[in-house]
DNA sequence: ACCTGAACACCGTTCAAGT
DNA sequence: ACCTGAACACCGTTCAAGT
């Protein structure tokens, strides 16, 4: 069962007609909008619902509080990027771990590099509320994705998958955002993208057990 | 030359008879107490300066808006954080690779699950400000440390130990961050811990050059 | 040099009134 | 069912007045 939204973290109610699904997506681009061009600081309710061209009445129809509208907007991302991640693993079922490793890192990284603005955005938008239950949705899902996949390795099997699964991706993950947040030049990221892949498959070859 | 505040987030002045520097401490003091108690979203100058037993004015003299308040925050966190990288990196000077990388990421793990509550609220806080100048100033602080250390190392040279200690460093941070966000049981994350070491030796023995 | 707290502009949130 | 915008409580910031 996957967490769901903490109550009081919810849309209030969901667009029935038409024109109310264009207001809401016309509210979740105002505040990604507003955050790129006026920076969190001024990301104000009133603004986003200007920028939407609303009142701000009609988006707390929709959403309960300010911080009910971040969290969905980051539920939207991580939703899709989970998506991603799980095209992306299902493509590489039963070939080598070499390749799982690659395409793994590369989805991820492309996903958060393609608009790194947004990302750099949204990362720190989610501060701001508690993103445990999104978070921990997120984990499960791609957890799953991945162990699936590397459980169809051609190349290599593991005492323990679940705990090497976790680490791949807790560390994957993490050095993402550890480029991210020290904005390193791009020539630089690309080379730790490289080393991230390489330390991996030096990873995996140590715990890996031996063929039979 | 390590990178300063920028000029708006500098503190307005600096506390110069003994009063004021106790003030300043304490609003430091009230400042966790208050992202701990009453959590990020009713972190208010006024509550901030109440608990410090202070007036708000009295907060303005000395940082010159919330955002200066918490970026000094910040940075007397990263400062003593980054003295404790130091001073583990000394300790190892001469020792083998594996002794160095366990130092490393125990030093930095254990100072951020010392107090797991001001870690994460700290986490938090710094998302709200522009925290670059920061971050560069303690990576770049740390990375001297690191690279002093593995380059005094007995069993091994590097063609590019820039590169690696960089990887070894974004890694180590990202995956420790990862870890925190995800808030993982206790006994799961100290197995990662053991992993994340397991991962970087094996790094280490896979680019080091063959001893002469 | 350091501190106070009322005053002002602005933001989050509500709700009676509209289509 | 959906939208509006004035109204209210509260927060960030200032500044004249105090020790």
């Amino acid at each position: 069962m996957p967490a769901s939204a903490p109550r009081h973290l919810q849309p209030r109610k969901r667009p029935l007609q038409a024109r109310a699904t264009v207001t809401v997506d016309a509210i979740f681009e105002a505040t990604i909008q507003v955050l790129l061009v006026d920076g969190p600081h001024r990301l104000t309710t009133t603004r986003v619902a200007a920028r939407a061209g609303v009142s701000v009445g009609t988006m707390y129809q929709y959403f309960p509080h300010k911080q009910a509208l971040l969290y969905a907007l980051n539920e939207r991302y991580l939703d899709n990027l989970a998506q991603q991640v799980e095209t992306a693993c299902q493509a590489q079922h039963g070939k080598d771990i070499a390749l799982m490793v690659a395409a793994l890192v590369d989805t991820y990284w492309a996903a958060k590099t393609a608009r790194s603005d947004v990302t750099r955005a949204l990362y720190r938008s989610a501060a701001e509320l508690d993103t445990e239950a999104l978070i921990e949705a997120f984990g499960q899902r791609v957890d799953a994705a991945t162990q699936a996949m590397f459980n169809s390795a051609a190349d290599a099997r593991f005492a323990d998958l679940s705990l090497v699964n976790t680490t791949l991706l807790t560390v994957i993950f993490g050095t993402v955002r550890s480029v991210f947040e020290r904005n390193l030049p791009n020539a630089l990221g690309s080379d730790i993208h490289n080393q991230l892949v390489l330390m991996c498959l030096s990873y995996l070859a140590t715990v890996k057990l031996p063929v039979r």
